[in-house]
DNA sequence: CATGAATGAGCCTTCATTCAT
DNA sequence: GATGAATGAAGGCTCATTCAT
C-alpha cells in the first residue's frame, strides 16, 4: 500500500467532492491515513498534490487515446473514443467534476496554467488526427468544435436536473461528426 | 453614486477575475470605497452578496430574451439570439468567467442550487421556444444541446490560449441549428 | 487602555526576553490580552510588528539626543550623553537585548534593513555632532569608534557573568573621550 | 572526505549565513550530501551539533592564543594578538558573524551556556596576561575593555555599510593600549 | 555507517462576521 | 446609513526527530 498513491486518491475524490479550494489537508491526511508531515514529504504542497493528481489524469487521457487501434479508418476511431468519451462522463464523473472546478477556479488555473496549456495541445493534436483525410483547416475547426461541445455536453450533464437527454445528444453528436468526416471523404 | 449597486459592480468583477473564494471581503469593501460593516448592512452576509449578483446576472439575460421581438419567426429570432450570445462572449468575458466559476465550485453551487435551478428552467423554456415548430421530443433535445454546446463554446474560447476559431464555428453552429429548424419544418 | 500600543510593548518585552522568532504570535496575544485577528489588524504582519517596535525605539533614541540643551558645550553635551547611554544599558536592558537579538539574525536584519540603515546613519551624524570642534576626519573616526565601543561594552555588559567593571569602564570611558577633544580644541 | 566535518563545516557557513535557528536541518543534509539519519547518528541533535561547532571554534580561539610565543614580551605579543584579532574580522566574517547570532539569541545562548561561560573566561585569562606587568585591578579593568572594544568594533565593521575606518580605529586601538602598558610599567 | 519515509507538534496568517459608536 | 476595531475559528506549512531497513 503506497502511501503516495494513496494520498493522490483521497485528495483526487475529495477535491472532485468538495473542491480543492474547501478540501482541508487536514482531512486529506485524515482520510488517507497518513501524517500531517508526509503530505508535504511527498509534494511540496497543496498545490504541488494537485498538479501530482492533474498530471497523472493527462497521463491516463493520452493513454485512452493511444490505445486505439492504428488500424482502424479514421471514422471508426472517432466512434470508438466518442463512446468512450461518453461513459466517462457517466462512469468517472469524479474526474469530470475536478476537471471543470479545476478550470474555473482562477487560482487553481494559474497553478496549473503550464500543465492545462500542455493537455490541450496534446488533445487537439489528437483531434485533428481523427480529421486527417479532411483539409487542413477544416482539421482545426472540427478539432475546436468537437472539444467544446464535449466540454459543453459534460458540463451540463454532469451537474444536471435529471432528464438530461444523453443518449440522445450522444446520437445526434455521433451523427454528426460521421458526416463531417464522410462528406468530406467522398 | 449608490453604495449598493457600487459594492455589486465591484463584487462581481473581483469575483470573475480572482474566484468567489479567493475574494475577501476586505478587498471588495476596499476597491468599492465602503467600511465593512456597510457591507453586512446591505448583504446578510458574503453569500447574500453572490446570490444579490446572480439574481441580477439572471434577470439580465432573461431580458434579453424577452426582449426579442414576438412578430419574428422563430429561425430569425433564433439567429438574433445566436448573435447576442456570440457577441456576450466576446465583450462581457467578465459575467461568463463568474457564471463558470460559480457553477463548478461545489461550495458556491450550494449556496445558489435554488437559483441556478431556477435559471436553467427560465432559459430552457425560452430556448424550447425556437424550436416550437418541431416535435415536442425534438424540441427538448435541441435545447439542451444549444445550450450544452454553447456552455462548451464559450468555456473554450473564453479561456482558450490565442488561435480559437470563434468566427468559424460560429457559422457552423449558426447553419447547424437553422437546418434543424428548416428541415423539419418542411 | 490602547491595545494596538498593549500589544507593542507586551510583543517588546517578550521578544527582548526570548528572542523574536522564539516568540510565538500566539503568546503575544495571550499576555496583551487580545485577540489573533487584532494583532494581524493593526500590523500587517509579525514582522510588521517588529518593524513598529525598531522604528518606535529609533524615535525614543533619536528625541533623547534631540533633547540635549543646544546651549551647552559639546564637551558637557557629550558627558551628558554618556551618562545616559549608561544609565539605559543598567535600566533598559529589554531594548538593547532585543537591539542586538535583532542586529545579530540575519532574517530580521534583513526585515529592519532599511530601518537599521536609517536608524544608524542619524546616530552617526549626531554623534559627529559632539565633535565637531575637531578635524573633519577626526570628527568620523571618533563617531565610529564611539558608537563600536559603547555598542562593544554594552553587549558584553547586559549578558555579562557578574563582576562586569561597568563603573570603572564608564570613567576610563568618558576620561577618553574628554581629552580626544581637549587635546583638539586647545 | 570525513562526512561528520563535512556536516559541522556546512552547518557553521549556514548557521553564520541564515542564523541558526532559520537554518534547517534538512537543508544542512542536503548541501552536506548526507542523509537525515547520519547527521542524526553523529550528533545527538540539532543543538549537539551546535555545540561541536562552538567548541571547535573555541579551540582554534585558545590554540590562536597558546601560540603566542610565550619569551616575546606582554607588549610585543599584545599587538601580535591584536593583529590577528583585526585580521580575522576581515578574513572570517563567518566565525564572527556566527558568534554574534548565537550570542544575542536567549535560545542559543541557553543551549551553549557552559561553553560561552568556559569560553569567556579562558579569554579573560588570557587577555588578563598581556596586563600581568600591572596592577590587579587595572589588568581586570583593561582585559573587559579590551574584549569589549573589541567585540565592538568587530560587530560594527561586519555589518557595516561601507566606510568603516578599521584601518584608522585598528591604529587608534593599538596606540592606546600600547599606553596603558607603556605608562604603567614606567 | 547510511538511507529516507514517517511523525506530530507548533506556528503564522487569513477572513467572514459582529458590534459599539 | 456608515465606520472600523475586535473576534475567533480554521487552514497551510515547517521542521526536528525517530525508526525500520
Amino acid at each position: 500500500m503506497d502511501k503516495k498513491e494513496q494520498i493522490i486518491d483521497v485528495a483526487k475524490s475529495l477535491f472532485s467532492e468538495k473542491g480543492f479550494d474547501k478540501t482541508p489537508v487536514a482531512e486529506i491526511c485524515e482520510k488517507a491515513k497518513v501524517s500531517h508531515g508526509l503530505l508535504f514529504h511527498h509534494f511540496k504542497n497543496k498545490n504541488g498534490l494537485l498538479r501530482a493528481i492533474f498530471e497523472k489524469t493527462t497521463n491516463q487521457v493520452v493513454e485512452m487515446n493511444k490505445s486505439l487501434d492504428r488500424t482502424l479508418r479514421p471514422i471508426e476511431r472517432l466512434n470508438i473514443l466518442i463512446d468512450q468519451a461518453f461513459d466517462s462522463m457517466v462512469h468517472d464523473k469524479l474526474s469530470f467534476r475536478l476537471y471543470l472546478n479545476i478550470m474555473f477556479q482562477p487560482s487553481t488555473r494559474l497553478v496549473l496554467a503550464d500543465l492545462i496549456q500542455e493537455r490541450f495541445s496534446v488533445l487537439l493534436e489528437q483531434t485533428k488526427y481523427f480529421f486527417e483525410e479532411l483539409p487542413a483547416e477544416k482539421q482545426t475547426l472540427y478539432s475546436y468544435q468537437f472539444i467544446s461541445e464535449l466540454d459543453g455536453i459534460g458540463m451540463n450533464y454532469i451537474y444536471s436536473f435529471e432528464g438530461y437527454p444523453l443518449r440522445e445528444i450522444k446520437a445526434e453528436f455521433k451523427k454528426r461528426y460521421n458526416a463531417y468526416i464522410e462528406e468530406n471523404t467522398l
